[in-house]
Formats: structure tokens, sequence, C-alpha cells
DNA sequence: GTCGCTATGTATAATAT
DNA sequence: TATATTATACATAGCGA
């Protein structure tokens, strides 16, 4: 009985497999592997990542850590494009107040982050003897993302100004006293929410 | 003069590294390991794939075939109830508009606040001789946070552009009422900024 | 952070079941 | 189509520069 050694592992070309039964059967072997090696990746660095990968079926396999989902947030929340924007207009088409609702806690979430962030800065300041505010680099950072927050914010307010104003010139008589409450109302309001600071998005305060 | 030779490649097991230097190599070869695995199986099997990791210092590194955002975009349109947008909208219950302009005064108010304070901190940071502190590689992180909140300003004002023109057309005297007071509550601090920065992914001084 | 090196651990092409 | 076997191609741990 002479039984045929395998040849081993055999070298191939990086290029398009023609043989459907070959593509098949590598795909298959390639994409657990690919998998195991993402999976060894978080576990060794701990790292978050996502996989997803559309076979040529169409068929779709994915892997993520934790979860995929949360990873392609993560990256579309920093990595803002006309694809993703396009998307999220569609899905303001279909939003309501409670989407706002949502959102205005979120940010105001961010808000009290950085006021606490800013009055940990301050304190240090004040009595900084042993250690000057800077040479915390966390805390220092914050400051970064403050500087930024303000940006934003004046972005923000940049443009209500100017969509007032224009409002404003084509109504020049609707001036009405109907919303005059709000600038007195707001600080109860305030301590409404002064308190929130969990990290995810926000629920159920009914700023709206 | 006797060298050491290498011992070669040592088995390790798979967890969590602890030293540092050690977890950041093993994460830069691995990590560029795993994108070439993915090219591979790009070209042999002619598929789409997308990977997206965030390193442990929060930065964040990509793989895509054709495109990472295209990839994710077909993700995406196949699992639209894992959109967190929509998905946080089941959460919330209708609320008023009067409010949403409370808290909006509110936010706008505590950002004069913010800004000042911001204001001097950077002035103290200008002035001191140490390094810069946002070079420190942690920066990824906190500014995970700030796209973020950005991207939620951003559609905030993208969703209220959408019920501000809805609620023009229905009663165009309380809307721009609303406007006239936030301009004029934020005239001062906007004079005060005479430019923007935005990082890059800003939308410049677009209306609502 | 990157790259080169070397010895070795691992993934996998071809094949068979 | 998935899994098992083998011999080999490839990836990578440890160490420097």
């Amino acid at each position: 009985m002479t039984k045929k050694p395998s040849l081993g592992r055999q070298k191939i070309k990086i290029a398009k497999i023609q043989i459907k039964n070959h593509l098949q059967v590598t795909f298959s072997k390639r994409r657990s592997g690919l998998f195991k090696k993402a999976s060894e990746l978080c576990t060794l660095c701990g790292v978050e990542i996502a996989i997803v990968v559309f076979s040529p079926a169409g068929k779709v396999f994915s892997f993520g850590h934790p979860k995929v989902e949360s990873v392609i947030d993560r990256f579309l929340a920093r990595n803002p494009n006309l694809n993703t924007s396009l998307h999220l207009v569609e899905a303001h088409r279909i939003a309501s107040i409670p989407e706002l609702n949502m959102q205005l806690t979120y940010m105001l979430n961010e808000l009290e982050v950085e006021k606490k962030r800013s009055e940990t800065l301050d304190e240090m300041r004040k009595t900084s003897q042993t250690q000057f505010w800077w040479e915390a680099p966390i805390e220092d950072l914050n400051l970064h993302e403050l500087q930024q927050l303000k940006d934003s914010m004046d972005e923000l307010k940049k443009s209500v100004t100017l969509h007032a104003n224009k409002i404003l010139a084509e109504n020049p008589n609707s001036v009405s006293s109907f919303f005059s409450h709000v600038a007195s109302s707001s600080s109860s309001s305030a301590a409404g929410v002064s308190h929130v600071h969990n990290n995810g998005y926000g629920y159920g305060h009914g700023l709206f």
C-alpha cells in the first residue's frame, strides 16, 4: 500500500483564485484564520476591533470585540464623511422630539463633565505647590477637550445667531412675548440636570 | 565577542500582555499582519472587507477594500436596528418645544462660563514652558468623546433646522421669538470670538 | 513607533474523507 | 460543504538599532 504523501503547503500567487472550489475553501479557511488573529490581538493587547467581510456570494461575516456595532459607532463618530452624513440625515428625517431630547441630554452630560474637569483644573491651579497643573497629563488633555468644546459651542451659537437674525429680518413684526419666559426659567431647569454624569447617552430626563 | 543568538519565536500564552513596551511592539506587528491577511483575502477571493482597530492608546487604525466606509455602510444597511440614533429614539417620550428652548438657553449660558474659564486656563498653558500636553498619546481617547459631542451638536443643528422650519411654517411668531431671545443673549460672546478653530471636521458657519 | 534579524510557532495548500 | 492530515510557507517573539 503506497500512500501518496501530501506535498504540504504550496506557495501561491496572491491573485484572484479562479477555481471556484478552491476559492470557497480558501475563503472559509482564511476567514476563520483572520478572525482568530483578530481575537488574539484583542486578548493580547486589549484593543477594540471590528471586522466585516462580504463573501463573494454576498453573505456577511463579522467579528467584533466587544461588539461590531460599538466599534463601528466609535469609528463613525470620529470619521464623519459624506456617506454617513447622508445616513444621519436620513435618520433624522424620521426622527422627532425624543431624539432631540437624547441629543441635548448627551450634550449636557458632556458639558457637566467638562465643567467638573475645569473645576478640577482650577482647584489644582489654586493649590498647586508641589505639582503644577500642567504636569498632570490626563487633566491637561481635558483642558484640550474643553477648548474644543468651547469652539464647537461657539460654532453652534454663531449658527443660532445668524439664523435668528435671518428670520427676524424676514419677519420684522413677528417678535412676540410668547417665549419670553425662557431666560428666567432656565435656572430651574439647570438644577434638574446638573447631576447628570453617566458616560452613556442620557435617557429619560425629559428635557425637550 | 560571543554574540547571543536569537532564541527565535517563542510560544506565548494568549493573554493580556503586561509589559507595556512589549505590548506596543506586539500590537504593531500583529496589526500589520492582520491587515496583510485581510488584503490577501481580498485579492484571493475578491471580497469586500473592513477592519477597524482602536489601539490601547485610543488611536484608530483601519483597513478596507474597496473602502472602509462603503463596507460599513453596506453592513449598517443590513442592520438598521443597530443604528444608535434610531435605537435611542424608541426610548424617549415626546416632550415640549418650550422646554427644549429652556435647555438650549441654559446650555448657552453655561457655555459662557466655561468659555471664560477655558480661556483663563489656556493662558496658563501658553505661559508655561513644559512640553505640550496635547501631544500625549492618550489624546485620541478624549478626542473620541469630543468628536461624539461635536457630531451630536451637528446632528442637533440639523434636527433643529428641520423642526424649526416645520414650526415656522405653522407658527412663525413662536419660532422667531425663540431665536430672537437666543440671538440677543449670545451676541456679546459671539463678538468676542473672532475665529473658530474647527479641527478639520467642522461644518464652518452653516445655518440652521 | 519602525525596522532588521533569526529561530521557531502557526497557518494553510493540496489532498483525502 | 466541512473537517483531518501533512509538509511547507509564512508570521512573529525576542532582541537590538
